[in-house]
DNA sequence: TCGTTCCCGTGACAGAAGTCATAGCTGCTG
DNA sequence: CAGCAGCTATGACTTCTGTCACGGGAACGA
């Protein structure tokens, strides 16, 4: 009979891309080999650098993955949450890990070592194939931030992330939307690759513009039309 | 009997990462469902948003894969010789492809349709960890650039490329390296993410400093770990 | 209530990046 | 040889980016 806490990973894993159609036998296996790990917001998962021990899916939680400089400035290159599996490439190619995990709140993960993982794998060809799909949109997200990086202005990669937010967590209020900043301005300046200065100005002169209206974290964007409109402005 | 197209295809493939260790029996599936095909250089191959129809391996020639602006700058994210796979990942997750790719010099380009490809892994889950151990070392590059472009400024990765360039192209001359540029600024500055006049002007600058000597795109690096040092002194 | 800590907003500034315009070089072709 | 196309080099300029320094507000705990 499973425990409560073999349940609660077992309904975890059933949501995971990588781990769907699997039958009744493999997720056991699965829920056999796995670990649950708990780390407190802030935490570190791994660091850049490491080597790679295995897999984590993320069952509780939110986890940042990021680069970090010589100068301390960050640059966040993904942000998982429940039902996510994080480091699933350098699982297979043997280096380390590119980048460093970390625990935005208290998450908890289920981890699998790389032998576990590799003979799944091997056993069941479609677990391979589901794993390229999952790291082909990885792979699309990380050129989307070369393009942004590369082509594009704070100012127009903020807007962008304020679109974003506002699509994804915003609610409708008539016409405008409204929405609660996910993260203090040193965070939002690591996902758009600034300072948190930078972040600072532009949210005041998007407000300035009329743009957004911003009150002690709270933002509300009156036309979220006119603020994407502002993305071709600003070079896109 | 192959003829003689047929075997400097075959020689290609067993050169490719993802199929080694093929047996005969599975080359010969390969050799059986690829399609050559030649392009000029500058020719493009696909288009970034183009649906994607299959994988391709280099047989000859260089292949750029490149994000294009809406202003006409162009960001390389990769430059694949002989024996390279191009385009493992959209094969598989069915989305269109994320960027552009253009043939450098004139080249062949051996084409397998996605069909073929999946049943392949299907029946090799070999192959499948191949191609994850690729898209990997892919994964790491583009990771890099991102790091790059976040948090250095065009010297720094203006430096970076010549020092790359004079490790794998470079010929020793006594204390020296002398290398040939391998393209023209516009080519250059798509590299590292700026504009043709900064890569001549930095180019420029490095030269008055000593570290660098070009005459007619013949470059002379007195000395790498003067050239290397520098890497520290522009922000790393 | 008073520090301490964390975060935000801003002004001032320096340096980096990008645009535009211009002049000169090279090599090719008719 | 003249003319053209493509590339390089460079000056002048604007805008963007990042750093430093400072003041002030909110939260928390002693």
């Amino acid at each position: 009979m499973p425990t409560e806490q073999e349940a609660a990973s077992l309904a975890v894993l059933k949501r995971v891309p990588i781990f769907s159609n699997l039958s009744e036998q493999e997720f056991a296996f699965l829920t056999a080999h796995l670990l649950q790990r708990k780390y407190a917001a802030g935490e570190l998962i791994f660091d850049e650098g490491d080597p790679c021990a295995g897999l984590y899916v993320v069952q509780a939680g939110n986890v940042r993955i990021f680069k970090s400089s010589a100068g301390g400035r960050e640059q966040v290159l993904s942000i998982d949450g429940p039902g996510s599996s994080i480091a699933e490439l350098p699982v297979f190619d043997g280096g380390n890990y590119p980048a460093s995990a970390q625990a935005i709140s208290d998450s908890t993960l289920l981890f699998f070592s790389r032998q576990d993982f590799q003979a799944l794998c091997l056993q069941h060809p479609q677990v391979a194939l589901k794993v390229l799909r999952v790291i082909g949109g990885r792979l699309r997200r990380l050129v989307g931030i070369i393009e942004e990086l590369s082509f594009t202005t704070v100012r127009h990669r903020l807007i962008a992330l304020l679109v974003r937010l506002g699509k994804t967590e915003g609610t409708r209020n008539g016409d405008a939307i409204t929405l609660t900043l996910p993260a203090n301005n040193t965070e939002l300046a690591a996902q758009i690759g600034t300072v948190r200065e930078l972040v600072s100005r532009n949210l005041s002169r998007l407000q300035s513009e009329g743009l957004i209206q911003v009150d002690n974290r709270k933002l509300e964007i009156p036309s979220l039309e006119r603020l994407e409109a502002e993305l071709q402005a600003s070079g896109g």
